[in-house]
DNA sequence: CATGAATGAGAGTTCATTCAT
DNA sequence: GATGAATGAACTCTCATTCAT
């Protein structure tokens, strides 16, 4: 059956593989045997395809992170308002594709190795840098800059917990609540730097829009 | 010449050595041998006393899990009013002894696994809901029933948050700012509450010492 | 779009590859893979045109030892006395194609196989037999028969000792001064043996050449 | 069976495993698997007292070596005269612990290694050091400095071709032939070398010391 | 004619564990 | 109590080869 072009497809294939095998078997289980196993295919075709064991997880996590932040930016798009932007970044991190089992037993083989793989390390600094960008792109428009630092690092910080929640609690986990959670801590604190700065000109101006927070 | 009473000895040491090897080298790279090599003994000598490597690394995490509920609980004994319990909470979460670099190794070795092994996971269970019966004891003073529950889950999701940002920052992750900033969102979460739930009397009783959080 | 006669033009162009990346890489290095690459073509070409690996060897083998009888074949055929002809089959054994570093690892390979690889064995037979047959042939009009034997056996294995020296210390060997001491060796034993031997006619006839030979 | 002071037991029985599997199967099936089923124990037994296999084969060559400069030195410490010491030093060469099949096979794979691995061209420089000083040391005490450079050349890659002959050979290489035809070829070079710079007051001295030589 | 796809056997190495001393 | 000896299972990775296209 060797037909041309069957890389992308063999690659998709074992990510895939990769996926399922990590979420099944857990984070020190990962061997090539098994994904090869799941994928229907020889062990050696993860040579082929990518080189070493490390690559295919170095690609895994990529696909991973690349997915989160295509998530992000697609509804960023759409947001018609400041708010709606906060909004749809937190969307975002809650989106099915995110907030999947599989996806979140990837993120957190991908979090144990962050201090231990120079790779991961810089995928994590520039998936935080890119959120982080984001929110206070946003947030910078509603409160003072420092308060729009600080909370876009409590809004990040959030998700983790809640995705660690998550990836903990599985089943029990209700992840509908956490979203609406999330989105109250960002109102709450959006609300108390205005009272703390007296934003009186934006707190007027924007306080319909605050509204749609926890909608 | 056979010493009496060398188990508690060693098995501290090796338990010391085990915090070190998984912060020194990495979650997968955690060898018996490294183990005894930086305990100095033989490596037969786990065995000899945990009997398993499992065993070594249960008791590894269950020293970590004690030591946090150690430090939550000796200082909610301090704790002079409802507000002063609940920042207590906090203050332990961000203890030096759970927020040095060797220990939030464990952690973030700890949480990889809680999922795929039953002693974590029940471990896990116990500090999730110890943390959160603390919290909501305090909340449930101030705040609606409801609002406590979801008050305590944010707060020790935000905790795990910044635990798992610090894990991957390491010694660019302010600490210091990081307590501040959890301390902010309980503020404003309470706020919250109490604008929406119109709560007047404990609102009026307790508003001064809602002050005191953020210091 | 098949070319008619690819077939020698291919087998020459692996053959070389082969030389290449067996000088290049070493002895265990040797990969089809690599062979493939150096020639620009697929690894599966090579089975194609020598079925296997160990063909596609023997056959660059056979060419080397080809090669160097052509040497000395082609300057013996030049030579004008009984002398020269001696000389010729060093010079021939020293010629720029059989000490070139690529040529000389090869011979490394072949030599440290020949005890184990039937083919690489009778190959060595062959150039063995035929460089002391042209020896003896000349060497038995200047010395006694079992001299002669004995002389053309000290030269073969005298060169076969430069070569391994050549092949150990490549930069650094002096091949003008191997040839050189290689000759001197030669008119020693020839000188030795008139000594012993008494063949005096011989000796009266043949003493001019024999002072060529250091030329 | 666990005794204390088993690493010189083993080590030492490896290696001899070592010389023979790589004399009975060749260069390049020379597995780990072999040596430890030659030897009697586990392949991990390897890893445990070597590390890698290189570091068993490099302790194998080295092995080698030091028997072979032994050979030569022990033997040289035996003799009385100039020239015993130089025939000393090529009946080391020719001493049954070198011309035994294992050891020539050892010998053969040793050197079609030394281009490609550093610590088995370094060991071949000493050997070849070693040798040389031997010889020039005697050898300059009859001849002239530069001919004795260039005897000492002679002799050594003299003892390599033999040897090569001989593992090619074996059993239809006589080992006594080759030992006389290497004194022979020394005799003759003094001999040419006292004719071409007329050292006569040497000469004279030593003409009856020569005679031995071919005894 | 030429290739990429795919494989399976086997390599070296790591490692938790058992056991006699 | 403590150790070094020894093992076997399992890992990743390599590679010559076969086959459909």
């Amino acid at each position: 059956m060797p037909k041309l072009g069957m890389a992308p497809i063999r690659r998709k294939q074992l990510i895939e593989a990769t996926y399922l095998v990590l979420h099944r078997d857990g984070i020190d289980d990962l061997t090539l045997k098994k994904i090869a196993t799941e994928a229907g295919v020889a062990t050696s075709i993860i040579t082929h395809y990518f080189g070493t064991k490390e690559a295919l997880i170095a690609d895994t996590m990529s696909d991973l992170i690349g997915s989160l932040l295509r998530e992000v930016r697609d509804r960023r798009k759409l947001a018609s308002s400041t708010i709606d932007e906060i909004v749809a970044i937190v969307d975002g991190n809650f989106a099915p594709s995110q907030v999947s089992p599989t996806a979140i037993s990837a993120w957190l083989y991908f979090w144990s190795r962050v201090p231990y793989d120079s790779t991961f390390d810089r995928m994590q600094r520039i998936c935080d840098y890119q959120l982080r960008k984001y929110l206070v792109h946003s947030l910078k428009d509603i409160v003072a800059r420092e308060e729009a630092d600080e909370i876009a690092d409590t809004i990040v910080c959030l998700s983790y917990g809640f995705w660690l929640q998550f990836a903990h609690r599985q089943g029990d986990f209700d992840v509908v609540r956490a979203h609406r959670m999330a989105l109250q801590v960002i109102e709450a604190r959006i609300q108390m730097a205005w009272q703390n700065n007296l934003h009186l000109a934006a707190r007027t101006s924007l306080a319909a829009d605050t509204k749609q927070i926890a909608t």
